[in-house]
DNA sequence: CTCGAACGCGCG
DNA sequence: GTACGAGCGTTCGAG
């Protein structure tokens, strides 16, 4: 290594991690000390911004396996007794598609007859060009002359083929639809209500893994004169009574919501302490490696349990889909699990599970705080989306289906009055009305011809100046309300908006604005403008745009919301289980196929798409949500007293805003000034500019305000709350010291761009260390209630099977009262940031016990001495857009 | 024909 | 050129 390398640290942050740590440059670069003394010697050493300092753990050799099939409860009973010793229980399920889906999978194949199907179409293709043949033969017998004869027979020939393609093509959509369906049955172990438990392995220990195989077509299996469904169940009570149920045992899962998912199937929860290696590595990575991970927004990929072990250990895994190729089987229960690669494979997971927290979590103590939040936010929150997942809403398919019509309807009508508007007011080169597709946003290239070079209507605002290439008009909604404003004024740029404001002097319409002696220059040009004539597209541009913003919405509505929902229905319980990652910058769940996190509010949706998600029969949703939570933690985090002041109080933010603004008293506050002061309080958490505040403004409040005006309310939200610019200005400068931005459990957002040279990278790198902290630490909090919800269902859970298991014991208006939550009765389902949905049993005494609980949990204060009150408030209702005070319902459902 | 960039829009 | 975080559907052009 050049000495250059060694020590010439200017760019360096953290050392790479290698399978061989010893070559690691941390732990070389400095002369050989005891750990304790380096440890304390680096945290006495001023280091770069983002530079942890890591010592990376030293990787011990692997050892001889102990990895061995067990087939009965003595056995499995005493290896677990040994994880209750160890305290680890590094665990991993092998699963198979279900009885049930191989049922369905046969039956459709049935149905679908592919063979046969596939050998009629090719057969028809052959018929079809023996005919062609053989008409071509005939010919010869016809009176015709030689060219005419040639003219047919290619004819012939050509129509023949044509027919024979259409049902090979015929045929190969049905290899399409055959291999789509397949690869769909296929992924059904991944899924718990399509797959199936198959294979259980338990890890008390580095090397030392027992493999359970449940339910196998070869080799031996756990108790084998049980049905397999009382095996299965055997095995997860057991699990559950000796470990589950455990605060004692460490339970480690690489990738934890997919076994917390198939635990739930079994109604069995897992409490704390719960370690996922997947999470710990890349969080660690993130913050002390970030080179190591090429996408920052999929931080996980390539750093799956096998690329890991390699990266980690110098360990090749085996392979999963190639194990089921070599074997010529579908699915891992064909395979024996209780000897050979079955074996070795299942084992491998749970152990180097174990291997990598422990690994990880060494580094994790390295990191200021990250051990604690690991412990017991982070990881522990994959229960939670294992959990939600498994639930998933239900959708209601003929309510979607009668919205789907009406989108459709909708979205017609507006393409049918543009494409008829256009005719009327637009002709072609040869002087014919001119026909346009508006393509289902009416965002098309030929809709922007339209607009831009025949209608010739003003441009209001061009594309991200961020990108490169030339700026083209944009066509989103500010623009298209900044494009009817200016047709409605007669502007020619958006920058003579401030023009109309100006006093024009009597009998204007005479005055010559470019030679009277008595104008100002602001005269002149607001005169020029009121002098102009009409745009010639004037009242048909005006009615365009409104067409434009209509069928844009339709086309969202109907494409994302409805049709893009329904279609990711489960074809078992007919709900829409989305998928949850924790992966973003500030620690916040982000969610897909379908995002469960942004369906319309009903005050922005035609269609009531919120109607669509509806309770199970029996239940009734539960929203509960955090009142004002961003905007607390704000006033948490800058101690801004004011705020403060307000929220303990019960008092009024915006209108305490308002007052600022308008200098006015609070009673004389009007209704509108309060409305106004909302914007400018959301937008200071995000470092918010006037800018910013006049298009929020202007497309979500439809008021036009000049940016003089919103510059001075971002000014008065700064005055009012002087504590916020305060903190604004502290934790930038912390955060170019320390090169991150910290929530209030301690996850940590690397921030490179804080230092950079470049101004507008430093500055939406100050913006976001000033917005980390807010949105992240809510982030944080809401994980932390949620790990408790779920442990609360746990405990329940567990207590009344006990109940069930060891004869009845207490009532139910105690059950309730004591463990108020219970598996399948009060569900978790959701989360939008700052609420959680339920899935409740309609019945006002379960849903009072459960807003009450968790009611009072989430007004916890976050850390002990929290200044600010939290507050949440719980609805209920028999769909999702239809909310109605919890406790009112409750009240009103006893007494009917 | 497939894939990705650009654009636009839904949520907190 | 100036608001934080996220996912997804449509359109269009490159490969």
């Amino acid at each position: 290594m050049k000495l250059g390398g060694m020590f010439g640290q200017q760019k360096q942050l953290a050392p790479r991690v290698t399978p061989q740590p010893a070559a690691a440059p941390a732990v070389t670069k400095e002369a050989p000390v005891a750990a304790g003394q380096k440890l304390a010697q680096l945290v006495a050493t001023k280091r770069k911004p983002g530079d942890f300092g890591i010592v990376w753990p030293k990787v011990k050799p692997q050892q001889v396996k102990d990895y061995a099939p067990i087939t009965t409860q003595v056995e499995l009973e005493a290896w677990l007794d040994r994880c209750l010793e160890t305290g680890t229980f590094g665990f991993d399920w092998e699963t198979t598609a279900s009885r049930d889906t191989k049922e369905r999978w046969q039956e459709w194949l049935a149905g679908f007859r592919y063979q046969e199907r596939k050998d009629e179409y090719l057969d028809h293709a052959e018929e079809d060009r023996a005919d062609g043949r053989r008409r071509i033969r005939e010919l010869e017998l016809q009176q015709m002359t030689k060219k005419q004869r040639e003219a047919a027979a290619k004819k012939i020939g050509r129509e023949a083929e044509n027919r024979a393609k259409e049902w090979e093509a015929k045929a190969a959509d049905l290899d399409a639809e055959y291999e789509f369906q397949r690869e769909v049955y296929l992924k059904t172990p991944f899924d718990p209500h399509q797959g199936e438990i198959c294979t259980a392995s338990i890890c008390p220990e580095p090397h030392r893994v027992r493999v359970v195989p449940i339910e196998h077509k070869r080799g031996k299996v756990f108790e084998p004169m049980l049905t397999r469904e009382a095996a299965r169940k055997l095995f997860m009570d057991t699990l559950d009574r000796k470990i589950f149920r455990s605060k004692d045992v460490r339970k480690i899962a690489f990738n934890g919501p997919f076994e917390v998912k198939y635990a739930a199937k079994y109604g069995k929860y897992l409490q704390k302490p719960f370690a996922d290696p997947q999470l710990s590595s890349v969080r660690c990575i993130q913050l002390v490696d970030p080179g190591r991970i090429p996408d920052p927004k999929k931080p996980a990929s390539g750093l799956g349990l096998k690329p890991q072990t390699l990266q980690t250990f110098g360990v090749q895994l085996g392979n999963f889909e190639e194990i089921l190729q070599r074997n010529g089987v579908d699915f891992f229960d064909e395979l024996d699990a209780s000897q050979g690669e079955g074996l070795v494979y299942s084992a491998e997971d749970a152990d180097y599970a174990v291997q990598l927290d422990n690994y990880w979590m060494e580094v994790a103590r390295q990191i200021p705080k990250y051990e604690d939040w690991l412990d017991n936010i982070e990881m522990p929150f994959g229960r939670v989306i294992g959990l939600m997942e498994y639930w998933g809403m239900r959708w209601d398919e003929d309510l979607a289906e009668q919205k789907r019509q009406e989108a459709i309807a909708a979205q017609e009508q507006a393409s049918e009055d543009i494409k008829q508007l256009v005719r009327e007011a637009v002709r072609d080169e040869d002087g014919n009305p001119l026909e346009v597709n508006p393509g289902k946003g009416g965002k098309t290239g030929e809709m922007k011809a339209v607009i831009f070079d025949y209608m010739k209507l003003p441009v209001a605002k061009l594309g991200d100046p961020t990108k490169k290439g030339e700026r083209l008009p944009s066509l989103d909604e500010e623009a298209l309300i900044d494009m009817e404003f200016m047709l409605q004024h007669k502007l020619h740029d958006l920058k003579e908006e401030k023009y109309l404001a100006v006093r024009l002097p009597d009998g204007w319409e005479q005055i010559d604005p470019n030679t009277d002696p008595n104008l100002d220059k602001e005269q002149r040009e607001a005169i020029r403008i009121h002098q102009r004539p009409d745009h010639p597209h004037k009242e048909a541009g005006i009615k365009l745009l409104g067409l434009m913003r209509k069928i844009q919405k339709y086309a969202t509505l109907l494409s994302s919301h409805i049709e893009g929902r329904g279609k990711w229905q489960n074809p078992v319980t007919g709900r829409i289980h989305c998928n949850y990652t924790p992966w973003t910058e500030t620690s916040r769940l982000n969610a897909s196929k379908p995002n469960g996190q942004n369906v319309p509010r009903l005050d922005n949706d035609a269609f009531g798409i919120r109607n669509l998600y509806i309770p199970g029969p029996g239940k009734i949703l539960f929203f509960i949500d955090f009142s004002g939570f961003e905007l607390r933690i704000l006033a948490w985090r800058a101690n801004d007293g004011v705020m403060i002041e307000i929220f303990n109080t019960g008092g009024d933010m915006h209108k305490t805003t308002a007052v600022e603004m308008t200098g006015k008293p609070a009673e004389e506050i009007t209704k509108k000034e309060r409305t106004d002061a909302k914007p400018a309080n959301f937008g200071i958490a995000y470092g918010g500019t006037e800018h910013a505040l006049q298009t929020v403004f202007k497309t979500d409040y439809g008021i036009r305000k000049t940016l003089d005006e919103c510059l001075d309310m971002v000014n008065a939200v700064k005055r009012a709350y002087s504590g916020v610019p305060q903190y604004q200005v502290d934790v930038v400068t912390e955060a170019r010291d320390t090169g991150y931005s910290e929530t209030i459990y301690g996850y940590k957002r690397l921030l490179p761009g804080i230092n950079s040279s470049n101004k507008y990278e430093r500055n939406t790198a100050g913006r976001q260390a000033g917005n980390t902290p807010i949105q992240g630490s809510a982030a944080d909090v809401m994980k932390a209630v949620q790990n408790d919800v779920y442990d609360m269902i746990g405990a329940g859970t567990t207590l009344r099977y006990d109940m069930d298991e060891l004869g009845p014991d207490l009532g139910e208006a105690e059950l309730l009262q004591y463990f108020p939550l219970h598996h399948g009765h009060t569900d978790m389902i959701a989360q939008i940031h700052d609420e959680i949905i339920f899935e409740v049993d309609d019945d006002p005494d379960t849903v009072d016990a459960v807003h009450k609980w968790v009611k009072d949990r989430m007004e916890q204060p976050p850390i002990p001495g929290f200044p600010v009150k939290i507050e949440a408030e719980g609805s209920v209702g028999y769909a999702w857009g239809k909310k109605q005070d919890a406790f009112q319902w409750a009240r009103e459902k006893r007494g009917a």
